[in-house]
DNA sequence: GGCCTATGGTTTACCGGTCCAATAAGAGGG
DNA sequence: CCCTCTTATTGGACCGGTAAACCATAGGCC
């Protein structure tokens, strides 16, 4: 292994003056300066990445914490965080929970042992609980996608989960409906609640039978969960899914049921999930900026990580648009 | 910040004896342990990682390269590469190449410095002409889910793809198929030569020109091809994508065509893949035990890292297995 | 009682960089 | 020609651990 006390022999000077030419941040003669890079050259030398964090207290490296990486959601998210630190020079350690508290804060306690510079914590199903381990970390901490009840002490970059929620509900009461059904998966009361909002505005209200929980976002869940709806009442004219795939699962419930969509039933989903593209009808969908909220998150958390101190407590809203595709129609009666 | 000294004085002792508590290396007079277990908790004390890398020369982090963190294939991958990096007490650093040879050679070039133990490299597209600079890497590098032509020097552990392309054929074959096309992206030439191989052992070939090359794995490059494959050759009866998104493209092409599959006309794909599992008719496929070559490549490149100097150039090839659906049928006239 | 050996702890020397104070060499001014 | 002021280079301390050699004390044995 060569080192750079190695290099420094070779072109005859001291180390300290191989890290000035390979920092700058010191002047050295052209002629010393070439002479160095002669040796480095030839000696193949490159420097020591942990040995210079060590001195600097920086790893430039940054930890990111999501669910899971499966579902393009946190896929994408990852490669705007990826793209987001390699612009300004950092590495990206991934650390996936899988629904595993333990697991979460096994990987927690170990990355606050100095070996990241910042944190960004995304999705907030599993890692929750163990937030307080985080209070004394000496790195900043940005959350992000982040849905229930924030806990203060850390700034959140997320989405506008219940301007979502309102879109949807919104965009069906214009087109007539008054008779609506809500699946949704346990952790979306926000959503609901916005979807709820824009009926209210005319007086409107969800009943909450009206809302039929599937315990898992799958294919299977949101076929059980529409099923139920349609039993439980017959009369709705439409459907908002709190996730893609339970729309989804609400289109084939639909078609056993013997009911056209979007004729006689409209469904809306959540999420604007491209592998959901291939469905159809098309579906109409409330869409996340999710890349801009990761390029936002992480841009937060290279600043507070630079100009140490800052970065107090913030939220920041991004905002879902809706996005109308063939799934939607009209009320029936409307 | 809390450093081991610290600890040390607090406890009466000196740091090595406190790097002894905490190693178990070494024997300690239980007294004394339990003295220096009390200073570390009363001061919050946490080692430092990047201190201990620089003294052992391990940083128990591996990095891992792919292409994308979408679709299922290098979703999975990544998720059960971070679970055995887990088992082991190992840290995982994502790098994603993103069809930029540039952007990896950058990469590569800076976990060169040290900054990881070991480097897994999935998938051939953009690496490729910059193993090279691998050559003089001081640690071990295993590549996985490799298709093309691999170079010596590094162990790879990887599927065997000309066997999953004679799965494909021998199944068509068994059907009574005779006039076959195969919808390919440009990169898999193996997975053709094991679909000849397939029916050359009934004397049928598969001329080139039954080969319809698709740019880009997409919905819309599969029904590009497909369309131009039954256009050239009405008689087909069955239809080998060597990637399932390039079967759907077949699956909708036919529809439009106004053959019906698989009455008129068998579709197989490649891969698998969860995200298509919603397709109708469902598709019949070639599935690849990912989480199984993860596994095995993983636990190849920790084996390197503690028995420095050993994995020598090795060659393990994973089988894939024919999943047969509703989306192949007997030859029409068979 | 003297010698040998465990046992438990300390000392000293790294690992490979960066940071800062001190110094040597030139340039410019009086 | 001497003194000052830059500018380039050097030396040593330091980051926070680990590794290995070394020392002290106590117990076992003949």
């Amino acid at each position: 292994m060569v080192t750079m006390q190695d290099v420094a022999e070779r072109a005859g000077v001291t180390k300290q003056t191989v890290s000035n030419v390979l920092s700058g941040r010191v002047a050295v003669r052209p002629a010393t300066a070439a002479r160095v890079r002669a040796a480095i050259e030839e000696l193949g030398y490159t420097p020591n990445l942990v040995a210079r964090s060590l001195a600097t207290g920086s790893t430039r490296t940054v930890g990111l914490f999501v669910p899971t990486v499966g579902g393009s959601f946190y896929a994408e998210l990852i490669e705007e965080v990826e793209d987001v630190l390699e612009e300004h020079g950092y590495h990206l350690l991934l650390c996936t929970t899988r629904l595993d508290g333990e697991r979460a804060r096994r990987h927690l306690a170990s990355l606050t042992s100095r070996s990241v510079d910042a944190l960004l914590i995304a999705g907030d199903r599993d890692l929750i609980d163990h937030l307080p381990l985080l209070a004394g970390a000496a790195f900043p901490v940005v959350l992000c996608a982040w849905e229930t009840e924030v806990p203060d002490r850390f700034p959140v970059v997320t989405i506008d989960y219940e301007r979502a929620g309102y879109l949807a509900g919104r965009h069906l009461r214009e087109l007539g409906h008054r008779r609506v059904a809500v699946l949704a998966s346990p952790a979306h009361t926000v959503r609901i609640e916005g979807f709820r909002r824009a009926f209210a505005a005319d007086g409107i209200s969800v009943p909450d039978d009206a809302v039929h929980l599937a315990p898992e976002p799958t294919l299977a869940g949101g076929v059980a969960a529409a099923t139920a709806a349609l039993a439980a009442d017959p009369a709705v004219t439409a459907v908002f899914a709190t996730h893609d795939i339970l729309a989804l699962g609400a289109l084939e419930a639909a078609r056993t049921a013997g009911r056209r969509v979007p004729a006689d039933l409209s469904v809306i989903g959540h999420d604007d999930n491209p592998e959901v593209r291939l469905a159809r009808p098309a579906l109409t969908s409330i869409a996340l900026p999710r890349r801009e909220m990761a390029r936002q998150a992480v841009e937060l958390l290279l600043r507070a990580v630079t100009k140490t101190g800052s970065a107090a407590n913030s939220l920041q809203l991004l905002r879902p648009e809706l996005v109308v595709r063939d799934s939607t129609a009209p009320a029936p009666g409307a």
